[in-house]
DNA sequence: CGCACCATTGAGAATTATCAATCCTTGTGG
DNA sequence: CCACAAGGATTGATAATTCTCAATGGTGCG
C-alpha cells in the first residue's frame, strides 16, 4: 500500500497554559473529552496529578505514532481527531482493527511491545502517559484501573462484534453496518432522528482495511446503496443517510 | 446449522470436599487450574473467600450456557474441558470468536447482559460466580482487578489477531495460523519440538465457524496440507504437525 | 444392524478480488 | 488565474477464491 510512515511526532509541544499569575494551570480540567474519557474517575482535587503526568501532541493525518512491534513505553489519549488502529502482514497487508474516536484510550496491552500500529486519520490531538507515570496513577487511584476494565471490556465487545462483521458478513452487510456504527460518532452537527449527514475522516482504502474487502468493492456497494436510495454519496467525505431502517435490514444479515 | 441448545445447566452440584473433621474444605485450594487463572492473585489465607462464592458445575457437550443476550448474571472461571463462545445473525450464520481452555475468565462485559453465547465443546467444568459476589471480591481484593485487566489486555491482543485473521489471512493461511495457535493448549503429552500429535476436541464446523470459511474449505485445506507433507490427519480429533516450519510460512502470509 | 452425525470429495455457481481506464478533487506553481 | 500533477474514487471487464449443492464414506452409539 501507501509507504510506512514514520513513527515520530511532527511536534511535541508542553502545553502549558499560563493562568494570570503566571504559574502553571490544570490543563485537564478545562479538557474537552475528560467527561468522556478514563479521566473523568480523577476526582476534581486531583487533577493536578493528571497534568503533570500528561503531555499533548499533535499528530498531523497520515502520521503514525505508535508502531507495531515497538517498545509500549507510552499510553495515549485521544482528544480529537480520528486514529487508525491496525496490524499488517509482511507483504503489506494491512487490517485496521479499529478507529479511535476522542475520549478513546489506546495502548492496553500487557505486552512490553505494542501489538498494534496507530495513525492519524485526520488531524489528530493526543495527551501521552509514559508506562511508568501511567503505573503511578494507577497505584494511587484505584477507580482508575477499574474504569480501565470497562474500557477495555467495551473494546472486547466492539471486537467480537467486528470478528462477527469479518467472518461472516456480506459486503453489503459488512458497509451498512460500518455507517450505521458511523452514526455514533461522525453524525454532523444538528444531524438526529431518522437520517442524518454523516461527516467519515477516513478513505475508502481505511474503510476497505476495516470492513476486510477492497477499494472497489467498498465503492462499488456504495454506488449500490446510493441507487437503492438508502444513502446520498456526497463530495468529499460527506456521506448522506437517506433510509436507516434499510441499512439497518441490510446490517442485521439479508446481504 | 444445528438447533439451538438450551441454556441450562445439566447439573449444578455443589462440590462441597468433606474432609475428615466433617468440615468443609476449600476446594478451590486443591484446584488445578488455579495458578493459571485468576484466582492466582488470592493468597492462600483468602482462599476460603473463594470456595465460599464460588459453584462448580459441569457441562456436557454441546450444551450451551450462556445465552447471548441474556441477562449477565454470571461469571465463570473454566477448569477442564474446551468452551467455544461465539456471537450469531438472525439466521444462523455463526461467528466462534474464541476457544477457552482451563483457566479462562469468561464473562467480562460491562453490559448488563451476555454479548455473546458460550457451549461446551467436550465435556467442560466451570465454576460459577455470581455477579454480586464477584463485585464484592473485586472491592476486597484489588488485585483481582489488576488480573481481570491484564486478561482482558490478552484478550484484546488476542481478538486483535483474529480480526487481521478473518479481515486479510486467505484459507490456506487461516487453517495454518489456527494449527499453530493450538500448539499451545491442545498439544498431547510428550510431545513438544519440531511436530506434535495435537487433539482438536472442536468439528470441522466449529473450525469453520472460527476461522469465517464453509467447514467444505476447511476438509479441502486440511487435505491439501497433508498432500504437501506439512500435516497428518489421523481418525477422530487428531493432527499431527509434520512441519511447523511450513506452516509458520503459510500463517506469515504466504496463501 | 442401522441410524445419525461428521468428514471428505466433486462440480458448478457466486461473491469478491484483480487489473485497468477514467474521472474528480485538491493543491501547487508558473 | 489557470494548468498540471497527484492522490482518491468510480466504473468496467475478467479472474480467482471460496461457497453452495450434492453424493459418498466413515465412525460411533443405541
Amino acid at each position: 500500500m501507501s509507504d510506512m510512515p514514520s513513527c515520530q511526532f511532527e511536534s511535541r509541544p508542553r502545553r502549558i497554559v499560563i493562568g494570570s499569575s503566571g504559574v502553571q494551570t490544570d490543563f485537564c480540567s478545562t479538557c474537552s473529552v475528560r467527561p468522556n474519557s478514563i479521566c473523568s474517575v480523577i476526582e476534581p482535587g486531583d487533577i493536578s496529578r493528571l497534568s503533570e503526568v500528561a503531555v499533548e501532541a499533535i499528530v498531523p493525518p497520515g502520521r503514525g505514532f505508535i508502531e507495531e512491534g515497538a517498545p509500549a513505553t507510552d499510553f495515549f489519549n485521544v482528544t480529537s481527531g480520528t486514529v487508525k488502529l491496525f496490524k499488517a502482514l509482511p507483504d503489506g497487508r494491512r487490517q485496521i482493527t479499529g478507529f479511535a474516536a476522542p475520549g478513546h484510550f489506546l495502548g492496553l496491552a500487557v505486552s512490553d511491545s505494542y501489538a498494534f500500529g496507530a495513525e492519524a486519520v485526520d488531524t489528530v490531538r493526543v495527551c501521552r502517559f509514559s508506562r511508568e507515570k501511567m503505573t503511578e496513577l494507577l497505584d494511587d487511584f484505584p477507580k482508575l484501573e477499574r474504569r480501565l476494565l470497562e474500557e477495555a471490556s467495551n473494546e472486547l465487545v466492539a471486537a467480537q462484534n467486528q470478528m462477527l462483521l469479518l467472518g461472516r458478513k456480506t459486503a453489503r452487510e459488512r458497509v451498512a453496518s460500518f455507517l450505521l456504527d458511523q452514526m455514533q460518532t461522525g453524525l454532523l452537527p444538528g444531524q438526529d432522528g431518522n437520517g442524518g449527514r454523516l461527516h467519515l475522516p477516513m478513505t475508502r482504502g481505511d474503510i476497505a482495511d476495516y470492513l476486510g474487502l477492497t477499494i472497489e468493492t467498498v465503492s462499488r456497494t456504495l454506488s449500490w446503496m446510493r441507487a437503492q436510495g438508502m444513502i446520498e454519496v456526497g463530495k468529499g467525505y460527506a456521506i448522506t443517510i437517506v433510509s436507516i431502517a434499510k441499512l439497518e435490514v441490510l446490517a442485521a444479515g439479508n446481504g
